[in-house]
DNA sequence: AGGATGATGGACT
DNA sequence: GTCCATCATCCTA
């Protein structure tokens, strides 16, 4: 069965654990260089709210975190280790401070720009700081719709991957049992 | 091929 | 002052 808008949206309004493996395989689009750059994502990440030590929400909503309260779809950007910018999208109901991290991608149009905008022509996006600066995702984008068709950062539907694997998310100090890093694996290697 | 490290800012104790 | 949902570079082998 072929992904739309609405099975898109109607995933985002779950949990995050079961949100972030149907993100897999659907595709960001950036309109804020000169060029188009899509982006299939591959790598999620599911973040829980109070319930997750690990979550930036954990201790509630603050101004830096006020994105991933909102309606599922949102996007929300954060300074990284005081460099990079990393982004999630809001999951289910408003007030939860649920989300999913981008941790990886493949470019699949405007590769060009997003060459540039990495200062190299390859790992453009295997990482979540990469994929942001691959799209142009800064944090002035934190806030953004992404369903709605004016907004310069999107979701689009995409196929889903032939198969996902799980395991413990990257990068963490607490909760690090959590099988909730996502991954799409197009072929099995030998 | 893999481990250590510096950069750098905001949130938290 | 310490801790990060990181990344590029610079070692050592």
């Amino acid at each position: 069965m072929t992904r739309t808008i609405t099975s898109l949206q109607q995933a985002l309004a779950g949990p995050p654990e079961e949100a972030a493996p149907l993100l897999l395989g659907n595709i960001l689009v950036s309109t804020i260089g000169d060029e188009v750059v899509r982006m299939r994502i591959t790598e999620v990440e599911a973040y829980k709210g109070a319930e997750d030590p690990a979550s930036h929400a954990y201790r509630g909503r603050t101004d830096r975190n006020s994105s991933m309260f909102e309606r599922p779809g949102t996007l929300y950007c954060y300074r990284s280790y005081g460099i990079h910018t990393c982004a999630n999208t809001a999951t289910g109901p408003v007030g939860q401070g649920w989300g999913v991290l981008i941790r990886g991608g493949e470019v699949v149009e405007g590769r060009g720009l997003a060459e540039r905008r990495r200062g190299r022509q390859e790992e453009l996006s295997n990482g979540p700081g990469k994929v942001c600066q691959a799209l142009g995702i800064t944090l002035d984008r934190d806030g953004t719709y992404l369903f709605d068709p004016r907004s310069a950062v999107r979701l689009e539907p995409g196929d889903a991957p032939e198969m996902v694997v799980a395991t413990p998310r990257i990068g963490i100090s607490k909760a690090k049992e959590r099988p909730w890093r996502f991954v799409a694996v197009s072929q099995v290697s030998q």
